[in-house]
DNA sequence: GCAATCAGTACCTCTTTGGTACACATTCAA
DNA sequence: TTGAATGTGTACCAAAGAGGTACTGATTGC
């Protein structure tokens, strides 16, 4: 497949929506802007929270907020924040050693090299970029806002 | 996760093996030559071949050869022939219609963008750059040359 | 005719993914 | 102090995909 997955999607979704209207997000708030599943969001929140791109605050009158300007975040690190690092093949990974053939393979040297290249691709794109709406006339929207699925 | 999946990997190996030492391969000669399970690689051999990158030659005394020079062969073909075209979000592919929001959705247009940045990196890089091997003095070379596990 | 080789299909098992549920911790306001 | 609102952490489940195996058939050359 070479995809990233849903609940990254949905991240870059839902994060995209937090920069356009700043200040405190609850997550029934989020869910019901973007049409991502309540509990999903929920889950994805923490995660984003936990690697540092969302600020969690808690009780009564909390919510989530980003935790640095739309211009600081990068696709590359929405991405590694649900998937972790990028790494098309487990021997481009920091974990060493799980390759048993690591000094013949011919292939040593060259995934770094093609990670390294999609990498540099994404950490040029910053979510400030893709928050910018490109608004279509009204008669073209389509009915099913309330769809799960919030790509397009 | 954000990889490729193991049969993707492998043929990359694989066709690298094969650019390596031209003419016809069977396929217990390439699970010989890169460690690859054999029935893994006759799996993978007819996709390869389907997909137009290796031809095949039936009956005793075929097996198969790479149907073009490794120079004209890059990583995004061996990837498209394994995993079918190139799409990081299901909005990429081909087949419209999927997302209900389309028109409204903020991330339409900006995947297809970071998509095609990541498949103009894997353009650039053809097989014959990938098959030069880097040799390592053979102190170093690891007992474990059988392992399935070929990626290094 | 027979052996060597690829082709196609079906199946199984394991892992990952996406989603749900629930008990708990924290904060604020009445 | 109490209770409601909110996030936290963990566990669980079902579906899908990945990786691998097995078997039968088709094709080719000797």
């Amino acid at each position: 497949m070479f995809r990233i997955n849903r609940l990254t999607d949905y991240a870059v979704v839902v994060l995209g929506e937090m920069s356009r209207s700043p200040g405190v997000r609850t997550v029934p708030q989020i869910a019901g802007d973007t049409g991502v599943p309540l509990p999903t969001v929920a889950k994805l929140m923490k995660t984003l929270a936990h690697a540092g791109l969302v600020a969690s605050h808690r009780g009564a009158g909390g919510g989530y907020t980003l935790s640095r300007p739309p211009v600081g975040i990068t696709v590359a690190d929405i991405i590694e924040a649900i998937e972790g690092p990028i790494a098309i093949t487990t021997c481009v990974e920091e974990t060493e050693g799980q390759c048993g053939i690591e000094t013949l393979c011919p292939m040593h040297g060259h995934w770094s090299r093609i990670n390294q290249a999609i990498r540099g691709s994404l950490e040029r794109i910053s979510l400030a970029e893709i928050a910018t709406v490109t608004l279509f006339p009204p008669v073209l929207m389509p009915t099913g806002l309330a769809e799960p699925t919030t790509r397009g």
